[in-house]
DNA sequence: CTATAAAAAGACAAAAAAGGTCCTTTAGGT
DNA sequence: ACCTAAAGGACCTTTTTTGTCTTTTTATAG
């Protein structure tokens, strides 16, 4: 169970490859795909994903391409699984108020909370400079 | 993402109804499945499972059902979910060595590895008689 | 020893989600 | 105008979830 999709995996992959790229290079989504292993159609949905919430920017036409929108050292590893997967969200309870009848009673939404609170922490403390690796000793 | 299923909210629910009921005491699949809302085929499969791993005792025929086969302050939230649900595992790396083919360089793996040991200590420290609350006054 | 009660086991099925493809449209460059 | 590449959307397949139903086993009661 809590497992991660195919969809963030590849996320993850598609962002390694861009984080390897020299600053400002882009590249096509057919490149990304063949090297890091990732049906190119599919990737091109993820890429538009990290669009739409600001990941990385895209450019159309002849040149065109995909490059991060800020440096690796900023951008988390809790940043990539959202926007493919959407918030961290254990469990029901936690979206809103009345899909948990129980609320207040419920003493099971409270250890729900933490453990979406500790997985946001450890996500969050993880950058994908750090994943990405080589490219930047020390 | 991350998201329990609703198998673990009943498997959580009809243990809970279990635990709020007089040592010794045996229910009927029916009797908890309508108490606590769950689909009583699917309850069924659910105590079954429960079974299996040993956490209820079960008895068939004439006066049969089932109990718990410890004291609730003995049975952790965890146990109950991966009764259900299998073993807390957020990215299928950490299930064998030859499926992340990364492996020691794969640096996502240990990321994976810091989450499922957090889950598990927040489950395993949460008992479901902290859980079914009322009957234990602190 | 037969009828009844209740869980166990397993086959089946509908619904939802995951995983992926393909085609058309839009935007940008030559 | 024509080419290139991403955006958007429709569509499809497979897998998982969420169940149901039927038959079998085990136990009890009369």
């Amino acid at each position: 169970m809590m497992e991660l999709t195919r969809k963030g995996e590849y996320a993850i992959r598609g962002i390694l490859y861009l984080a390897r790229q020299p600053q400002g290079k882009l590249s096509l989504v057919g490149e990304i795909a063949a090297a890091s292993g990732v049906p190119k159609t599919f990737l091109a949905k993820i890429l538009q994903d990290f669009t739409k919430v600001g990941l990385v920017y895209s450019f159309r036409g002849t040149g065109g391409g995909f490059s991060l929108a800020r440096t690796p050292d900023r951008i988390t590893l809790r940043e990539v699984v959202e926007a493919v997967e959407g918030p961290i969200l254990p469990n029901r309870c936690l979206i809103g108020a009345g899909s948990c009848e129980n609320d207040s009673s419920c003493l099971v939404h409270p250890v729900w909370k933490r453990v979406r609170d500790e997985i946001v922490t450890i996500l969050d403390g993880v950058t994908i400079e750090e994943l990405a690796g080589e490219d930047h000793p020390t």
